[in-house]
DNA sequence: GAAAAAAAATGAACTAGTTTAAGACTTTTA
DNA sequence: TAAAAGTCTTAAACTAGTTCATTTTTTTTC
């Protein structure tokens, strides 16, 4: 992809909470680090500090830790039009203990720590955007917190299904599973019996 | 607890993040509305559309949803500095899905939708001190939601009880498993298994 | 396009957490 | 302050989800 596309993209995203100037654009887009990863390589593992929060232009990566077992987590994954790294991190400078991994060739637009400063200072309608895109995700992540703790595993995974149906196509059941929480065999187990229903 | 008192409560909260002038404390509180709450009384139930946020200067409550077996699902305990309510509501004014009840007499401090929208009119800063504030939250909710799922129940309430070490005290165990996600006898199990050790 | 590696399916034995029920203890209310 | 209501404990039978082991299918790599 050009890199013309990929600012499109994330203009549009910041535009559908604030407007900028065509000065304010540019002064943005020059803030930005284009990043881009092959499948199966790391974006950032555990131990690193996050230098950047992530938009995603193009592909498709998951974001996960390992628990004291090995046994992989994955809080979320990432594809076109959204925003991933790891805020705490970020924020606190101290080391991460999440892995991001390409999952597909990815393009991504990075904004580092010390532009993410500076763009509030240049820019104060960015506090405004970034309260905004917080809120939807607080939203989000609230209802799943919750959901996750009423729902059956079979409920979750028709639930995902129903939300991100696109996704469902692009991750292996074993990921999908390493999301829900569950087994890869009990994740089997569920999909055959959801598909004969 | 008289109302100087508790906008000095609030304005401590809000100058962690920014800092405002006097006349930008007055407008603030000239933009919040005095509660109080009775034990046992609701604050809001599903069915409302969320009116407020609130700041709780004094109490406890607890926010929670009825599943479609009538099971209660916690979502959190409001105490003292803490800000509560139900977001999605407040921003989309869809009912809510939650009930909000003083498990002892409480007070806030609320602010409705239209103060809300008029507050970041009125006094910019307020988009940061709101994007941080949702910063943190978030922060925090992503790590309870892959918690939630990683841990086992013993684990969640060990973590909880060296977070919330107060708030422990002020709940009853039958709250603190509809928080955990298990039922009431399997939290009692627990509790006895935890203090043998 | 063959070989190697990874993912998916299946089944049997197991464990964390639920359900139901009943009695003891504590708090609330009149 | 007595009665009622709610909370806590314990235990036995149950279920959702795990673990481990094996085979089949799909994907990756050279």
């Amino acid at each position: 992809m050009n890199f013309e596309t990929s600012y499109q993209l994330i203009l549009d995203n910041v535009g559908r909470f604030i407007d900028l100037t065509e000065l304010e654009k540019q002064k943005y887009i020059s803030l930005l680090t284009e990043v881009k990863v092959k499948r199966k390589t790391f974006l950032m593992q555990a131990g690193d500090i996050a230098q950047y929060e992530y938009f995603i232009t193009k592909g498709c990566l998951k974001v996960y830790t390992l628990d004291e077992d090995g046994a992989p987590h994955i809080s979320m994954f990432a594809v076109e039009d959204y925003w991933t790294g790891d805020m705490a991190s970020f924020m606190t400078k101290e080391p991460s203990r999440y892995f991001i991994k390409a999952k597909e060739d990815s393009e991504l637009l990075g904004i580092s720590r010390a532009n993410y400063d500076l763009l509030f200072q240049e820019i104060p309608k960015f506090e405004r955007f970034y309260r905004i895109l917080y809120q939807k995700s607080l939203i989000s992540y609230i209802r799943r917190s919750n959901h996750g703790i009423s729902l059956t595993a079979e409920e979750r995974y028709i639930e995902f299904k129903r939300k991100y149906p696109k996704t469902v196509n692009r991750i292996t059941q074993k990921d999908l599973a390493g999301y829900i929480g569950i087994t890869p065999e009990f994740m089997s187990k569920i999909i055959s019996k959801v598909n004969r229903m």
